[in-house]
DNA sequence: CTGAAAGCGCTTACAG
DNA sequence: CTGAAAGCGCTTACAG
């Protein structure tokens, strides 16, 4: 079996009690005894029993991380590894472990929630996506356990957020367009239901209103964060009879779709259509043309939401309980002639 | 604080055993009883303390994975994605959730590992890559606690693993370059300790070796797993005197990398270059052209890997230690003039 | 500075 | 079919 406390304890001559707060590095030990049980831990390769350890201290240091929902399908968006890693960074280096969970519908996901809560799985819990209405930040909210959200819940204003600017990022992101003197600009959407897919609509709105730009519904596409969606709005948006010779779009990946699309149809990026993507993926310089994108700091976002989150862990008071990154607009081929 | 198994036995007018019993589904207990308990449990909100469990029963359900470890670099690889899906999926579908680690350098990896298991933080591991030696292999072998890698490990032919006809799968990859009349035919590799990068490479060989073709030591380019490695190995590629008019490449990722050096040297694929790239991920059908790529069944080596993980850890006899997940050639743009 | 004892919330032989 | 008791491997007041 495994080697306990009280091996090392008896190896080392003093009581298990000694030998815990050696672990704890309890200030009043002896630096003889300290050393002494060190030594023995390290012969032995001794390791706390974690969950020993958690049933008594009350805490796991494990950060559960709840994939969006329809994770079959999300999952494929990159935004969410390079927040994992984010996140992974930050944690690893705060001495927590990752508990990714999923659920495969709406209740079966509060159940996971739930289990995770009650059964003292985790120390907190990390929803990696935020939209209106959600039952998990309800519950959470409601039993009082350590949460944070990346992006921002509108039914619950002061839970922890960690968020761009949405709006001012789909601003920037259209105003650049305008900047190059286009007047027909379109918006390729993600889920409707997502804060982020409003927040950058409203952005975009914002942009064109302000310059007196109008907007023809039809050059509002709404659908997944996936290729298909880009590449099927092409078809459609081409065969409009005022089409629009530019367009802001969700997520690089749907924006791929979109190139690929126009490719297909003939038409070539930027001459008769020009392109802005959110999340400056790594593959974003090496689509041809390279596309332009705002990077939104990604990987920041993972890194902030799990120091937040762990400092809500600690009960550290919260500078801010909303926190926002800030967004970078990376020009590149696909929106300059 | 929260509801204990006290709080329902006390509720429901029964002992601790009794309620315990309940949860484990005992046989030998009155159905009243059994609907009684139940009926308070879910009035209550009760749900089992998953450490106090873990610490009687010896079992976390926690499946750990662990990242490979330049994790900063290597996580940016779509397979690890793809991979992870299928993990997670037959992992919570046979009640396991899931514990991802990974370390800064080899020993604080080993370092992981070894707390991982020594503190029974996780019933078993799965390493996501293989390489030659490898000395988490090492200790997990020797203290003989359940692992699976995803890849072979050549210094412990016995250890369970999962993994594709590597060698196989390049050979058909060139075979179908050689079947469309090309005779010099590149390899763009990935790093050379990696068992997947040996293996492809073997097969490439072999092809090459049985259509009576000879390779130039020139035409075959390592590097990561990265677009960089494929979009340098262009520059270097197209100089020499006799370059190839094919090329395998490793994963896809790189091959985005191939396609974009190409693009900006002026060369056309396929005219100018063949390419076939692994993997198959999402996006490779909607590059310009589209790529040719061996689809080598990532998400389901993900399922069986944590499916044969779980097995052993309950001891379930596995009918082959050494399982292989079958892999096709999905041709298209890229390989056919 | 160190030890003995109680207890964290469960499970599981052992009785009955 | 059910309960009392011991124990999983730790931590932490309470003494000394």
């Amino acid at each position: 079996m495994s080697v306990t406390i009280k091996d090392v304890a008896r190896r080392a001559g003093v009581s298990p009690s000694t030998v815990s707060r050696v672990i704890s590095k309890h200030p009043r030990i002896s630096k003889e005894t300290a050393e002494r049980v060190t030594r023995v831990m390290e012969e032995l390769g001794y390791h706390p029993n974690s969950m020993a350890k958690g049933l008594v201290s009350k805490a796991t240091y494990i950060l559960g991380v709840i994939l969006p929902r329809p994770a079959e399908e999300l999952f494929q968006n990159y935004f969410f590894h390079e927040v994992l890693r984010g996140i992974l960074a930050q944690a690893n280096r705060s001495g927590y472990d990752l508990l990714i969970a999923s659920g495969s519908s709406e209740s079966d996901e509060l159940e996971t929630v739930k289990r995770l809560v009650r059964g003292r799985r985790v120390d907190g819990i990390i929803l990696l996506s935020s939209k209106t209405k959600d039952p998990l930040i309800h519950f959470l909210n409601e039993v009082g356990f350590p949460f944070v959200i990346i992006g921002r819940s509108p039914d619950f204003p002061d839970a922890p957020t960690v968020d761009n600017d949405n709006v001012q990022a789909a601003y920037d992101a259209t105003r650049h367009l305008i900047n190059q003197g286009h007047e027909r600009i379109g918006f390729v959407s993600g889920p409707q239901e997502l804060t982020v897919s409003q927040d950058r609509l409203t952005g975009y709105r914002q942009a064109m209103l302000e310059a007196g730009l109008s907007i023809s519904e039809d050059w509002i596409v709404e659908g997944e964060f996936l290729q298909e969606t880009g590449y099927r709005a092409m078809s459609m948006l081409m065969n409009l009879p005022e089409r629009p010779t530019a367009l802001v779009v969700i997520d690089d990946i749907v924006a791929f779709g979109v190139l690929h699309g126009l490719n297909e149809l003939g038409y070539s990026v930027p001459q008769d259509m020009c392109l802005v993507g959110f999340n400056n993926i790594s593959l974003s310089e090496h689509t041809s043309p390279p596309l332009t994108s705002v990077d939104i700091g990604t990987y920041q976002i993972g890194y902030m939401t799990a120091q937040t989150l762990i400092k809500t862990i600690s009960k550290e008071p919260l500078h801010q309980t909303r926190k926002i990154i800030p967004h970078r607009l990376i020009v590149r081929g696909s929106s300059v002639k």
